[in-house]
DNA sequence: GTCTATATTGCGATAGAC
DNA sequence: GTCTATCGCAATATAGAC
């Protein structure tokens, strides 16, 4: 039999890993750092607890190794601009697919489990914003950046100018949710970045708004 | 001699009870909820454990009372739009007190503080949010629907362009800091804040922006 | 299983305000 | 002197990392 075959199983050691990350994982998210016990983990996985420090030598590890799982998972959904499209199709579907990350169920516990531990996992918090929220304005930007070139659209800095927007398009939907004040429906989601996404147009098209839409 | 004198000394419980309230705010505020000890509090402060305990029943209901007590001073900073002034200093005035307010390092610390245990004390959450970003929304969205009856701007629904407006001002600022990534300068939250009131404004003014500005 | 940390309590002795 | 807040120190009980 060979070793491994390509997408499922693996070896018996990294199945082992993979069912404890998922298992830690939704405690670890639903609870946070502090409130999470490794006896609860390792209850809920059963086995020995030998087994689960083997894999994992520390708390901490445990919690960076699910950050980072998470993440990779969480930010895959954050779109780039697509080129070929007009400013407001851009605006609006970078906006939806940016906003409905963030208020994913996983978006948001997982912003919650960074942001608290910050300050003990700092490189843990950067690399969160640099997959995420900072990848999103940085791809913003790039387009923002050709479109002034061209003289389509009137800003000053674009890397601001896309941070604004992504602002624009959290508005006070991504502090509530990450409060827990309030539920976003997918309508919302989507009228919220569609208003933000006329707004900013007017705001930067030379012009008229029209003049951008190529 | 008078029972007491104005400001400071007040009775000796409420002396050391604001004593308590002081130290123990420094160790929450740092080190949040889960990492901040009973123990570590009594010993920073001194005294007996008892006189802790009788103040405050419960780690829990002292931190219920530091988060009360905190954001009172830190949310006080927040202006409402003023009357009589133009669209352009009442956007560049509100975004600029309010991400002031937020970037501070007690805006900071609170904000990480209340998100992190938002799950356990979701009234603590709702008040955080209530008092502070919630209520500078509302305020500027009566702005906003007062210009909006006078015909002096175009938008839709006022809270939503109210949210949208301080969303921008937020940009990735506050995001960053609240992630430990990046120091924002008092000049950058200043230029940032006039560079989202600009767009904000050419966006949202009926025909041309000085029309806006009365 | 082991060993430490932690929240909470018991109680007698003291100190300050009136 | 009385009353109450505070102190000091130890104990309990539970939970948690490893």
């Amino acid at each position: 039999m060979a070793r491994e075959q390509g997408l499922a199983p693996q070896s018996r050691g990294a199945q082992k890993r993979a069912e404890i990350l998922a298992v830690a994982a939704q405690i670890f998210m639903a609870e946070g750092y502090g409130r999470t016990s490794m006896d609860r983990v390792h209850s809920q996985i059963g086995g020995s607890k030998r087994t689960l420090y083997s894999h994992f030598p520390t708390k901490d590890a445990l919690f960076e190794a699910i950050i980072q799982d998470v993440s990779e998972r969480a930010l895959a959904g954050l779109k780039p601009p697509q080129d070929g499209q007009g400013m407001g199709d851009v605006l609006f579907d970078v906006g939806l697919s940016y906003l409905t990350v963030l208020l994913s169920h996983d978006g948001l516990r997982l912003y919650r489990a960074v942001i608290s531990e910050a300050p003990h996992f700092p490189q843990l918090a950067r690399a969160f914003f640099e997959n995420g929220p900072g990848r999103a304005s940085r791809y913003l930007a790039v387009f923002f950046r050709e479109q002034k070139a061209q003289g389509l659209i009137d800003i000053g800095d674009p890397q601001i100018a896309a941070e604004h927007f992504l602002g624009a398009v959290r508005g006070d939907l991504h502090l509530m949710a990450g409060l827990g004040v309030g539920e976003p429906s997918a309508q919302m989601i989507e009228s919220t970045v569609r208003q933000a996404a006329d707004v900013f147009m007017r705001g930067i098209c030379v012009r008229a708004p029209h003049t951008c839409d190529q």
